[in-house]
DNA sequence: CTGAAAGCGCTTACAG
DNA sequence: CTGAAAGCGCTTACAG
C-alpha cells in the first residue's frame, strides 16, 4: 500500500486538505475541534508529510549543498562534521556532492542540485572562479570555502598567518638551511603557504630549497629521502601539511638524524595524529571553518544582513617536540 | 529574476513544454529540429532543469539517506566516505541526517526524510530495532548498518571474530592476566567485543577483569591509571576500539611499563594513528562496509533481486609492535 | 513527431 | 474558521 497523502487524511477528517495543511503547520486559523480531527486521522494512517512536495510548494528545500572535491582525509571530515553540527541544530540537512576535478564535471554536480537545496556551500581549491561562476546559478546563495574567490563570498584560512609563523619560529630556534615540502600545485592551499613562507624567509640570510610535494604521506617521506641521498644539508623542515610531515619524520627516522636535535620540523593542520607523534603544527580549527560556511550562508539564504564579503580565520601555531631548542 | 523555467524555454523554442522535456530527457520521440531548437534555448536562457520538480513528477529523488548518530571520530567519516563514493558514481547524492541520542528525535529525523530519498541507510549501534522501525515508513527501503537488526536487511561487523583473533593471539603469546577496556554500555558492537572476548577465554585457565569505558581516548588512559594505581597487575590490554588503545599506552608508558614486553596491547578498527603508534589491531575496511550498504541499497531500490538478510564483514587481525613476542 | 491536459503532494490567496 | 481552486516545475499517457 502507498504512503498516506494529505488527501487521504482530509478524507478521513472530513475536512478539506487546506485544513489538514493549516492544522499541520500549526497555523492559528483552525478550531481545535478540526485540528483534532486531523491529528487523530494523521495518527491512524501513520501519515508522514512529503517533505519533497512541501519544497516544491514553498520554493524551499531546508537542504544545503555542499559540494566538495575529495572526502579523503581527514581535513574534509571534519569540516563536514562543523557543517553538518551547525546545519541539523537549525533545521537544515546536508546535500554532499563529490566534484571530480575537470570544470565540466564540476558543472553538472553544480546543476544537480538544482531545485534540491536553499544553497551551496563550495569547496573547491582547484578550480578557478571563473569555472565555477560558469556553474552557478547566479540566485542561488553560496559560500565559498577555501576556494578561490574574489567575486563570491568565502571563508578562508590565513595560510599566510600560519606559514609565517612557522618561519619565525625556525628563525628563534636559529635554523638556517632550511627545506619546505610544498603541496601540489594549482591548490590554493599549497600556493599560499608556500609563497607566505618564502616571504617572510625573505632577507633573513637563511638558506630555502622548496620541494614540490602533494600532500600525501609518501610525498613526504620521499622528498626527505631524496634530499638527503643527494648529499643536501638542513637543519629544518616545515611540510604545507601534517601528514608530509609525518612521511618527513619517518625519512628522518631510518636516515638517523634526530628530531629536533639535527632537524626541526613543522607541517600544517594539526590533524590528531599531530598530537601523538609530537608535532610542531599550525592548528585549524576546520570543524569551526565548517560551522562558520553555513552560519553565513543561513544568514544570506534567510535575508537576515550578514557580513559578506572573505573572512579569514587565523591558525595558530602548536609547539611540540619536534622543534624543541636544540 | 527568477531561473528559467521550462515554459520558459518552450516559448522561447516555440515548441509545447511536452516536446521539451522529451528533448532534455533524449527520448527518441524528437525531431531533430526541435531538438535543435529547444538545446538553443537551453543554452540562451541557461536553464537547468528543476531537481526537486522532477522527483515529485517521477517519485523518485536520486537521493538516499544516511542517518547516523554523530560524525565524530574516523569511524563515521570513513564509512560516509565509501558510501559517497559508490552513490555518486551510481548517480545518486546523499542526504546526511544527525540522529541525536532519544528514540523521539530519531523518529523526527527519519520523518524529515520523507519525500526527499529514495532509500535509507541508517546507523544507530544505540537504539532497538522496534525503536526504528516505528519510525521508519514500511515502504522505503533501508539498509541498517551497524545497528540492531532481525528483521531488516542490514550489514555488520563480526565483532566476535575480530575479538576472537585478539584472545587467540594473547594465548599463543602466553599471556594470562588479561585486560578488557569495553565500549560503553548499550552499544552493539562495545557489547560484541567484549562478549566474544570473554567466551573466547573461558576455560583457558586465563584471568580476565573488564573495565568500562566509553570509547574516547581519556576512558582508555584512565582506566588503565586507576588500575595500576590499584596494584592490580596485569600483562595484557584488549581495548574495544584503538582510541581507548591509544590512551591506555600512554598510561602504560608514564607508569614505566614496557610494551610489549610487561604489557600487550591491543585495539580494535586500525584507525590510521593505529600504524603510526604501532599498534597491534582488528582491521575494519570502513569504508568498504559503506560502500556495500550503497551497493546493497540500489539493488534494493532498482529492483535487482540482491542477497537479503545480514551481511557480515570479517574484520583481520593486524599485528604490530605492541604484541610482538616477549 | 507533437501538444493539451492531468497529475505528482503540497500551500495559500481568495471568497465566503 | 473553512473549502474550492490555482499554482510550484516537472513528466507522460492520450489523442491526433
Amino acid at each position: 500500500m502507498a504512503e498516506a497523502t494529505i488527501r487521504d487524511v482530509a478524507r478521513r477528517a472530513q475536512v478539506s486538505v487546506a485544513s489538514v495543511s493549516r492544522a499541520l503547520n500549526n497555523l492559528a486559523n483552525v478550531s481545535e475541534h478540526t485540528r483534532a480531527r486531523v491529528n487523530e486521522a494523521v495518527q491512524e494512517l501513520g501519515y508522514v508529510p512529503h517533505a519533497g512536495a512541501r519544497s516544491l510548494s514553498l520554493a524551499r528545500t531546508n537542504a544545503i549543498g555542499v559540494v566538495l572535491p575529495d572526502l579523503h582525509g581527514e581535513f574534509f571530515s571534519e569540516i563536514v562534521r562543523g557543517m553538518d553540527k551547525e546545519a541539523n541544530s537549525r533545521g537544515y540537512l546536508l546535500l554532499l556532492s563529490n566534484m571530480h576535478t575537470g570544470s565540466a564535471q564540476a558543472a553538472n554536480a553544480l546543476k544537480a542540485l538544482r531545485g534540491r537545496v536553499d544553497g551551496l556551500i563550495v569547496m573547491a581549491p582547484h578550480l578557478s572562479e571563473e569555472d565555477l561562476a560558469a556553474a552557478l546559478p547566479s540566485t542561488t546563495p553560496a559560500i565559498f570555502v577555501n576556494t578561490p574567490a574574489v567575486v563570491h563570498d568565502g571563508i578562508r584560512l590565513d595560510n599566510a598567518a600560519g606559514a609565517q609563523a612557522v618561519a619565525m619560529h625556525f628563525i628563534e630556534l636559529g635554523r638556517n638551511r632550511i627545506v619546505h615540502i610544498s603541496g601540489p600545485r594549482d591548490n590554493l592551499d599549497a600556493e599560499e603557504r608556500a609563497d607566505a613562507f618564502r616571504r617572510a624567509l625573505d632577507g633573513s640570510g637563511v638558506q630555502l630549497e622548496v620541494i614540490n610535494g602533494d600532500f600525501s604521506e609518501e610525498s613526504g617521506e620521499d622528498s626527505i629521502r631524496t634530499l638527503i641521498a643527494s648529499g643536501t644539508s638542513f637543519d629544518a623542515v616545515f611540510a604545507a601539511n601534517d601528514m608530509m610531515a609525518s612521511g618527513a619524520l619517518q625519512a628522518l627516522r631510518d636516515a638517523g638524524l634526530a628530531v629536533p636535535g639535527e632537524v626541526a620540523v613543522s607541517g600544517f593542520d594539526d590533524i590528531p595524529l599531530a598530537r601523538h607523534i609530537g608535532l610542531t603544527t599550525v592548528r585549524v580549527r576546520i570543524a569551526e571553518l565548517g560551522q562558520r560556511a553555513i552560519v553565513r550562508l543561513l544568514s544570506i539564504i534567510e535575508g537576515d544582513q550578514g557580513a559578506s564579503g572573505q573572512e579569514l580565520h587565523s591558525p595558530e601555531l602548536i609547539v611540540r617536540t619536534t622543534t624543541l631548542p636544540k
